[in-house]
DNA sequence: GCCAACGTTGGC
DNA sequence: GCCAACGTTGGC
């Protein structure tokens, strides 16, 4: 009997010995709790992405993120925009702070034998020398589609093209951004 | 600091 | 299952 593989997206990334496709995402965090000169100063330059209580957001992190994913990083409130780039080194585990009452996060409805909440490792890439302020991107006609863009949109984690990753690191490195 | 938009909770 | 109330997010 053949054995059938199914993904979310129907795709073919986990068949042996294929190469499974890289994908890219999005994270924001407000600077004044978790920035990335935080993550920067980090052990390793890295950091588990703890804390996230939304459901979209923790599904794509479970199910979706892969070790070597990309993932731009994102300060929400304070001058917002895309500040750097960092990588997803470890997968999805259960996010432990949901389990401390002591935690700002915690979550009495998570009990360790059966986690509602997960969270991945990401560790630095880079850190842009000029932000690509939240109004550049919204500036760009090839950007528009993106989540990050739409209006009232809250979520903390979420998927980004191949060419929006792209562009925005490509507007990173011109000299002369405004900001 | 304001407030619109959103997700979650809970009464019914 | 509906939906009003509530707490939170995040741009401005």
């Amino acid at each position: 009997m053949a054995m059938k593989i199914s993904t979310p997206h129907g795709e073919k990334n986990e068949s042996k010995g294929r190469m499974a496709m890289k994908r890219y995402w999005l994270v924001k965090s407000e600077p004044g709790a978790f920035s990335i000169m935080d993550l920067a100063a980090a052990p390793d330059q890295r950091t588990s992405w703890d804390g996230v209580r939304n459901y979209q957001a923790r599904n794509f992190m479970r199910d979706d993120m892969r070790i070597g994913d990309e993932v731009l990083f994102y300060h929400s409130r304070t001058s917002p925009g895309v500040v750097g780039v960092a990588r997803v080194v470890r997968e999805a585990y259960p996010d432990h702070t949901a389990f401390d009452e002591n935690d700002p996060h915690y979550d009495p409805g998570s009990d360790p034998a059966t986690p509602r909440w997960y969270m991945v490792d990401i560790r630095l890439v880079r850190m842009f020398d000029h932000a690509v302020s939240l109004k550049t991107l919204r500036g760009i006609p090839e950007l528009q589609a993106m989540t990050l863009l739409k209006k009232g949109n809250r979520l903390s984690v979420m998927p980004v093209r191949e060419e929006e990753f792209s562009l925005i690191v490509d507007l990173a490195t011109q000299t002369g951004q405004p900001t």
